[in-house]
DNA sequence: TATAAATATGTAAGCGTTTACACTCCATTA
DNA sequence: TAATGGAGTGTAAACGCTTACATATTTATA
C-alpha cells in the first residue's frame, strides 16, 4: 500500500495525495476529502523511510543520556520525550551506561540515525576529547546539553548554578555557626566540579583553608547508599568529625545519614537533586533542587529555536532552590 | 557524499561499495580494503533512510513505557536499551506518561516509525481495548511485554509471579502469627491485580474472609510517599489496626512506615520492587524483588528469537525473591 | 591448452516519497 | 471576445541505497 495505490483509488495523481499528506493548501477541498477518506479506509501509513530519503529528515531527536537508570536522568528523559513529541519529534535513545564513558561513539550512532538534533542529559568528563566529539557533532546538527556544560562551539547548554547553590549554602551554614562543614561527592563531571568549587569558595571566603576542608569522594558505582555509609563510617573511625554535611547527591546523603545516626550524631545534612530518596530518609533530608524539569523545558526550547532558525541563547543558567526538610532548616 | 562518490573515488561500482558496506563475502580483499580506506578517509556515513527504504527496516525497536520517570521502569529501559544496542538495534522511545493512558496511539506512532518490533514495559489496564490495540500491532511486528501481561494473540510476555510472591509472603506472615495483615496498593493494572489476588488468596486459605482484609488503595499519582503517609494516618485514625503490612510498591511502604513510626507502631513491613527507596528508609524495608533485569534479558531474547524466526515461548514466568532488610526477616 | 567452475564486478531497476515545472481550467478584466 | 491570472492537478526526476541478473575475470580440471 503506497501513495500510488491511494492515488489510483482516489482517481488523482501521487502529487495530490502527497499534498494531502502534507497539508498543502494547493489542493481542492474535494480532492482532499476524497483522498483522506481513501487513506482512512485503507489504513494507509506513509513510509517514513521514503519520506526521510526525500526530505532528509524524519523529525527525530537523539537523546544522549549517561545512566538512564539514575532517577534524576530518568525524570529528565521522561520530560524531554513528552515535550519533543508534543512538537512533532520522536526520540532516539542512546544511553551510555556510565558517566565517564567516551561519548563519541554514541554521538556517531545518533548522527548515523540522521537525527535532526541531539540533546545530551547531564555533564560529562569535560575533557578535551569530549569537547572535540561534541564540536564535531555540533557541526552537523544542533546540540543542546541539559544540566551540564560542554564548552564547545555551537553547543548550547541549559544548566543550573550549582556552584552558587553550594556556595550560598556554605555561607548560610557558616553564618549559623557551623564551622566544620563536610562535603561528600562522587562524580567529577563538570557539575561535580562546580559543586566542589562552590564548597571550597565558601570556606575560603570565611578564611578557612584547604586544611579545614573535609572532603570525601564516594565511589557510588555499585550501591551509592552502602558506599556512602561505609566510607562515612571509615572517616568517623579515624576520629574526624564535622558539624554539618553537604552531599553532592541525595543517595550520598542517605548513606551518610545512616552512619551518623548509628552513632547518634545529629547534624544538618543537605543533599542534592531533591529526589524521592531524600524524602524516604528519616529524618527527611533537605535537598538542593536543580530544577531539572525547568532545564529540560528550556533546553527543548533552545533546540526548537535553533532548528527553526530563531536566535537562541547559547548558555542559560538558572538558579537552584533549597527544599527544606527535617535535616536542615534555613 | 553518497555511495556513487565513494564508488568513483575507489574506481569500482556502487554494487561493490554496497557489498563492502554490508560485509558481503562476494568482494575481493583488494577491493574491500580500497573501498574501506576511501570511506574512512571521506568520513562516509551511509544514508539510513535510503537503506531503510530499500530493506524496509533500519533495525530499530520501539519501547513503549508508561511513566519512564518511575524508577523501576527507568531501570528496565536502561537495561533493554543496552541489550538491544549490543544486538545491533536502536531504540525509539514512546513514554505514555500515565499507567491508564490509551496505548493505541503510541503503538501507532511506533508502527509509523517502522520499528522491527515493540517492547512494552509494564502492565497496562488489561481491558479489551488495550488488548485489541496490542493484537493489531502484533499483527504487524513482534510485540513483547516485559513485566506485564497482555492477553492478546501473538503478544509475548515475560513476567514475574507476583501473585505467588504475595501469596507465600502472606502464608509466611500467618505462620509467624500475624493475623491481621494489611495490604496497601495503588495501580490496578494486571500486575496490581495479581498482587492483590495473592493477598486475598493467602488470607482465604487461612479461612480469613473479606471482612478480615485490610485493603487500602493509595493514590500515588502526585507524591506517593505523602499520599501513603496521609492515607495511613487516616486509616489509623479510624481505630483500625494491623499487625503486618504488605505494600504493592516500596514508595507506599515508605509512606506507611513514616506514619506508623510516628505512632511508635513497629510491625513487619514488606515493600515491592526492591528499589533504592526501600533501602533509604529507616529501618530499611524488606522488599519483593521482581527481577526486572532478568525479565528484560528474557524479553529481549524472546524478541530476538521471534525476529530471527526461532521458536520462542509466548509466556515466561519467573519467580520473585524476597530481599530481607530490617523491616522484616523471614 | 581448452573448458568448466568459481569468483568478482557492473548495470540497472526498484524501494516510496517530495516537489519543480508544466499544464489545464475557469473566472476576471480590458 | 481575447488576454490574464490564479487555482488545481499531473508528470517525472530526485533522494541513496540494495540486489537480481548479466558479464568479466580468475582458477581449477581434464
Amino acid at each position: 500500500m503506497n501513495i500510488y495505490d491511494i492515488a489510483s483509488k482516489a482517481g488523482v495523481s501521487v502529487a495530490t495525495v502527497s499534498r494531502v499528506l502534507n497539508n498543502s493548501p494547493r489542493v481542492s477541498q474535494k480532492s482532499k476529502e476524497k483522498v483522506q477518506r481513501i487513506m482512512d479506509e485503507e489504513g494507509y501509513v506513509p513510509n517514513i523511510f521514503a519520506r526521510g530519503l526525500s526530505l532528509n529528515s524524519v523529525k527525530s531527536i537523539g537523546i544522549l543520556c549517561p545512566v538512564i537508570s539514575d532517577i534524576n536522568h530518568a525524570a529528565a528523559v521522561s520530560h524531554i520525550e513528552r515535550l519533543l513529541r508534543t512538537n512533532g519529534f520522536d526520540t532516539i535513545l542512546a544511553s551510555t551506561g556510565s558517566y565517564e564513558e567516551d561519548k563519541s561513539k554514541y554521538l556517531d550512532f545518533l548522527l548515523a540515525k540522521r537525527v535532526d538534533a541531539i540533546l545530551c542529559v547531564g555533564s560529562g568528563s569535560g575533557d578535551a576529547k569530549e569537547r572535540a566529539s561534541f564540536e564535531r557533532a555540533a557541526g552537523q546538527v544542533p546540540v543542546v546539553v541539559v544540566n551540564g556544560m560542554v564548552k564547545a562551539k555551537n553547543v548550547y547548554c541549559a544548566l543550573c548554578d550549582e556552584e552558587g547553590a553550594v556556595l550560598s549554602l556554605v555561607e548560610e551554614l557558616l553564618r549559623k555557626g557551623y564551622r566544620s562543614i563536610a562535603y561528600f561527592y562522587d562524580t567529577e563531571t563538570y557539575s561535580g566540579l562546580q559543586k566542589l568549587s562552590g564548597y571550597r569558595k565558601g570556606l575560603a571566603q570565611a578564611g578557612l583553608g584547604a586544611d579545614q576542608r573535609i572532603e570525601l569522594k564516594i565511589d557510588t558505582e555499585t550501591n551509592g547508599i552502602d558506599a556512602s555509609f561505609n566510607q562515612t563510617n571509615t572517616i568517623l573511625d579515624t576520629g574526624k568529625s564535622f558539624s554539618a554535611l553537604i552531599a553532592a547527591d541525595d543517595i550520598i546523603a542517605v548513606g551518610a545519614q545512616k552512619a551518623l545516626k548509628k552513632r547518634a550524631i545529629s547534624i544538618p545534612i543537605i543533599g542534592f537533586n531533591n529526589s524521592r530518596f531524600a524524602q524516604c530518609a528519616d529524618p527527611e533530608i533537605s535537598s538542593i533542587d536543580t530544577m531539572i524539569e525547568s532545564l529540560c523545558t528550556i533546553a527543548v526550547q533552545q533546540l526548537l529555536d535553533v532548528l527553526q532558525g530563531r536566535p537562541a541563547p547559547e548558555r542559560v543558567l538558572i538558579s537552584a532552590s533549597l527544599v527544606q526538610r527535617e535535616s536542615f532548616i534555613l
